[in-house]
DNA sequence: CCCGGTAAGTTACCCCGAGTAAGTTACCAA
DNA sequence: TTGGTAACTTACTCGGGGTAACTTACCGGG
């Protein structure tokens, strides 16, 4: 309780601490409602120090951002690099985002839920790098497809996948079954469902 | 310039152009940003009057969204109502949203852009909209298939439908070249473009 | 014709939360 | 032990959302 055995922090470890707050604060209440002297509080720390850190409220929603960008990026690369054929590379790469969100519901709903224009540009290249990631994987593929096309697909992979994570955690479906079915869907289509001719 | 030509608006008049003024700021500014100020001064007419309208900037705003939801829902209502076999239909409705998208693009920002909690829960409830819209196709033609599936299947075309509207936008793709990858990609998928075994 | 009721609209204000200027305290190195 | 600096606070300003109380145009009935 006694303010004397709060310690000073190192840069490093208060930023953390702060990212770890916002992330929190920004998944509870909304970015428009969240206020940076609550945020500040709950650091134990004043708001001033904040803004030193960050700049201002857009700052470091994008900060957190981007930190639940990186680990998303990075647990679905890895996740991909195991696989061996494109199918198997789709499948691992769905279970780990699908994963991502289910477990880091508080950094995920950060990334997919506030595409206002503050962190617009944050948001985007979230999308830039998961186009990086999955477009390459189609082409190599499918050499002989045009480069839109390959750009067309890729977007609509991201799309649909950020909405079923949506849908999933929502109504408790397992990253393994969102998985399944946006895999089934991506490689089969719905032709599949409709029309049983070859 | 003198303000004895301005006449007095019927309520209906005024809640019109008060959308249209509001669609207006809400799509080059962002919501964020926008002030009901500005609003106001662009209608020519104090800010109060707003609140008797609408009650807060974000009623303002759900108001609008709700608009445009409406609009959107009854032009891609009446595409897919021309269609006989669900191909057809599918293309016919995903036509219609990529032209209303281009072609009100103002009115589709607000819809597509905003998912901050404020419009949370209009903008889902224009994906519940389309949901009603999509699923039943689905199902009346492919009767075998468990309803999580077709749900699933669903939620995956509108996200993909999202994203690909806001690609087409951005990169300047018609419409139709939008649908037509759309329709590829959601009818046979990518293993039709990866693995040539039948 | 004018008068009273009400729909349409305004002025002048409050208050909260983002952002800041200037100062203070703990810590470390010499 | 002291000087320098990194970490932090107090005490503000200011803009924009929201509101209370008032004013003005318009219309139907005596």
């Amino acid at each position: 309780m006694s303010r004397t055995t709060r310690k000073r922090m190192s840069r490093a470890d208060r930023e953390t601490q702060m990212l770890d707050v916002a992330e929190e604060v920004f998944a509870e209440r909304n970015f428009a409602v969240a206020t940076m002297d609550e945020i500040a509080e709950r650091c134990g720390v004043s708001k001033p120090l904040l803004y030193d850190y960050f700049g201002s409220k857009e700052g470091l929603l994008t900060a957190a951002v981007n930190r639940a960008r990186t680990e998303l990026y990075e647990v679905t690369t890895a996740a991909m690099a195991l696989g061996t054929e494109p199918r198997d590379i789709l499948e691992r790469g769905l279970v780990a985002y699908y994963t991502f969100a289910t477990a880091h519901s508080r950094s995920f709903a950060v990334l997919i839920q506030e595409p206002m224009a503050a962190t617009f540009d944050a948001v985007e290249s979230v999308r830039r790098q998961q186009h990086g990631l999955i477009a390459p994987v189609i082409a190599a593929w499918a050499p002989h497809v045009e480069d839109e096309r390959i750009t067309a697909y890729t977007e609509l992979i991201i799309g649909a996948c950020e909405r079923i994570s949506l849908w999933a955690m929502h109504d408790g479906i397992s990253p393994e079954r969102a998985a399944a079915y946006t895999l089934d869907f991506c490689w089969d289509g719905l032709r599949v469902l409709v029309d049983p001719s070859p």
